[in-house]
DNA sequence: AATTTTAATGGTAATCATTATCATTAAGGG
DNA sequence: CCCTTAATGATAATGATTACCATTAAAATT
């Protein structure tokens, strides 16, 4: 793997990021350096750096990926009415549920559910 | 919720499989039933009961969901190579890091990595 | 430091799972 | 049996993501 401009201009946002942005929201911030970065760039290297376990990708109910620094590792809240994610803080250990015989290179837990915000605006 | 004969059917599909089908592997099985059921209905019947708890989707690397049944909760493994989902039996206790203030309605965990097959693969 | 190799990029077209639209149908309550 | 309206079938539209390809620039080699 090369290190090329975009790549570290990339891994370095999201691994210090702590708002879970989009494909579309890095390629905003890359910009702002790099004018004529391509969106394709953006998302390969997002795919990259996923699969080789640097950040990490979060599947969103809306299907539009979401990406995550992978320091402090921790579960996630994702409400199901407006989409915010929020970070929990608590950690849990996944040593006894974890499989054998395979090689895990990362895990995710997410809880789902009505945040507080759109549980009063359903009243 | 009306009880339709297509959301009867779909249902019924769901919370008695354990292959995690995809809305077309469900639009494929309703076929054989009903002849001229939509896509589209088996995609609103999926978002549907998933929203009111009653299936599980699963979002994939792929961005091809699939969907589980509800009883029996267990964690997945999901092959980052070939995309193959486990079911793991254990169970977790996730009564200490659920977050308050919000409703649960669902909550997944997900192991990713290497399955043994694509390992062997890779040598 | 010049050359070579080739992975990565920029720009853009293509893909395709999913959703939106709308006229029609059929639950299910009165 | 009607009436309301949620659900359906058929199909078009959407849009996030990926594929493509000529060009660029890492970084290894000379």
């Amino acid at each position: 793997m090369r290190e090329t401009r975009q790549m570290k201009l990339i891994l370095n946002y999201v691994d210090n990021s702590y708002d879970h942005p989009t494909a579309m929201e890095v390629y905003e911030f890359c910009k702002k350096s790099v004018s004529n970065i391509s969106l394709a760039t953006v998302y390969r290297n997002l795919n990259k750096l996923s699969s080789l376990g640097l950040i990490k990708q979060i599947k969103m109910p809306n299907n539009i990926d979401r990406f995550d620094h992978v320091h402090d590792e921790h579960p996630h809240f994702i409400c199901i009415e407006c989409g915010e994610i929020t970070d929990l803080d608590k950690s849990l250990d996944v040593s006894k549920i974890a499989p054998k015989n395979v090689k895990i290179t990362t895990y995710e837990i997410n809880f789902k559910g009505v945040c507080e915000k759109c549980q009063r605006k359903g009243e």
